[in-house]
DNA sequence: CTTTAGCACTCCGGGGAGAAGAGTGCTAAC
DNA sequence: GTTAGCACTCTTCTCCCCGGAGTGCTAAAG
């Protein structure tokens, strides 16, 4: 059944105090901010709307405040999309004015600046659309003991670490094996990478096989890494801030789950840019009574990110897709010029 | 004046059972575990030892609590230094068995290690005892655009990354360059690296120059990241726990000191392995009512890390100290083993 | 001179009682 | 359908009282 208009506007006028406040809405205090109806009308229309299932009532003489449904309905069609302003935008992409250094390091700032900037707890991560792989390997021998191996992936990101030799290699092997590596070893997963290895242990002499399955081990990890990022965690202090989390045990038990669940925070979907779950819609149980709103972003052509902030049923919801989309944007963009090779020229 | 013996025996007891039951401490207990005097006698003692300093009375009829001078006598001369269990060196050195990826990612883990072990908040950060040079470098070409330099740095770290090159350079340039790198911007200051950029602006063609700068730039940005890391702090959320933090204004003022002053936390004497500030001991005022327990490690020959421990002044001195100190052990080991270049044969 | 028992005193903390206030639900009138 | 009025409910705040824990002091005993 759809609720008449004014049902509708008390709806909106109920969450956007209780947003604000944390106490439940009076039918006075409704009233007055509506003007033209008097409390007693409203008040049918509340145990209307309690009927229905949009609002509850904490107890029998205490105003209302927005049921997960209220919430729902008030995302979808009532909350007023707000647009940034241009200082905010201004902030957002100051905060992300990073030094492009490694794609963790960037993230963690990113994730405390989106908490920053909503006042709530946030996390962010990035990952692969698709399994990475390697593109192109190098190796430049150091001293007898030691060489360097540089690996070059899809996306063009570049790793390299100095591998300890176990056993002597003769040098002429080098190229042998860096040929080796190229034409077998590039554009393929880590599983086929590893199936190969086993199938050259025959060609080559030992000494280089061992190097060999070293640098193949490395070079897995580092994929698997690069394409799989963990989730970080920002500013779960920003909830010692809000008044349903005055109580350290409940503030306790949700910063517990979100530093170490790294896995089961909400993602988006696949189709969609954002993506609100509010209350009882999280499937998790540690977030029964919080609501989250969470973002995609583009990290080149081959990985996507998410950044999600985690607060009271009772957030600011309009304000935080706002930003958090606006961060998004942002980040896409930031990562669209930096991470890309310069396909078109950009001067700067 | 020196203590008697008795007064010191009291404090001990005083001072272990605020650690525990963060009551005050009255004379009827004391009396009860020391046994063979009455409550009486103990009143006298304590009225002493108020008068003297080393007690705090909350108020005229509640029992006493140490003051940040009887923490400090108990540190230094009562306490029982613990010895680690079997089972909680066998713990420890679990935790640690990190894979070496990244440095701070590493670090990262092994902070949230230490607060778990600890139950308190706890920071980490490793710096060089020396600034960093580079030690070799090396380019890669990719294609006209693009190529990749790789640099080894002291402590036989290797950095690398694609760099697009504004300018289309000379193939033949790529050897003049690594030589010229080589020769002159190796196992210097990043400083002196800047100056010689400037020396040899006329020698080379402006296009192979245009990329020598970005190179050197590149390698003065990983250096300074390798040689001053920042701190990370881990496990905040461990003062909710406390009763000292059950209020969520504190809580908060003391977690965001911790999470955004990443400059001004204590850090070990360069002499000791260990140093303990109690209270108004730190120069810094977010941290007048708490206590830090910070140790140091080494990595390789060349860094320095510290790992602190954050906890109220009640803090479990004697059990923090000795897991500290398994952790700083356990580090060193991981380090040494895994980091440096295998000058000793390592067999495994 | 130290230790102990005894006792009056202080102060915190918990547990009502009561009042104030906010808000409701219902009824009756418009 | 809307409104005014009113009795009722429930929370919250304050005040107050009381019990308990612990002290400081005194005077006596070792």
């Amino acid at each position: 059944m759809e609720l008449t208009e004014r049902k509708k506007q008390i709806l909106k006028v109920v969450v956007d105090d209780y947003i604000r406040t944390a106490e439940p809405v009076g039918s006075k205090a409704i009233a007055v901010r509506m003007g033209g109806v008097s409390s007693a009308t409203i008040r049918n229309e509340l145990a209307d709307l309690v009927e229905l299932g949009y609002l509850e009532q904490p107890h029998t003489s205490a105003g209302r405040i927005p049921s997960p449904k209220g919430y729902r309905l008030y995302v979808n069609e009532l909350m007023e999309r707000q647009k940034l302003s241009l200082d905010e935008t201004e902030k957002i992409n100051q905060s992300l004015h990073l030094k492009m250094e490694e794609l963790d390091r960037l993230l963690g700032q990113a994730g405390r600046a989106v908490s920053a900037f909503v006042n709530y707890p946030a996390y962010i991560a990035a990952a692969g659309k698709k399994a990475l792989a390697a593109r192109r390997f190098e190796l430049l021998p150091v001293d007898e003991r030691n060489c360097i191996v540089v690996m070059m992936m899809d996306g063009d990101r570049v790793k390299s670490q100095l591998l300890r030799m176990q056993l002597k290699v003769d040098p002429e092997q080098f190229p042998v094996l860096v040929n080796l590596l190229n034409s077998h070893f590039t554009k393929i997963s880590v599983e086929e990478m590893n199936r190969r290895l086993m199938s050259v242990a025959e060609q080559i002499p030992p000494q280089a096989f061992l190097l060999l399955s070293q640098i193949v081990s490395y070079a897995a990890e580092a994929l698997e890494e690069a394409g799989h990022r963990e989730i970080v965690t920002a500013g779960s202090k920003e909830l010692l801030k809000l008044p349903e989390f005055r109580n350290a045990d409940k503030a306790h038990e949700l910063m517990s789950f979100l530093a170490d669940s790294k896995e089961s925070l909400p993602v988006p979907d696949a189709d969609s840019p954002m993506k609100i779950l509010i209350g009882p819609e999280n499937v998790n149980d540690a977030l029964k009574d919080t609501s989250v709103v969470v973002a995609s972003y583009d990290i080149g052509d081959d990985m996507r990110g998410l950044i999600g902030v985690v607060g009271p049923t009772r957030m600011d919801y309009a304000t935080v897709a706002a930003r958090l989309s606006g961060f998004a944007d942002g980040l896409t963009r930031l990562f669209g010029k930096q991470e890309l090779p310069p396909k078109e020229d950009t001067h700067r």
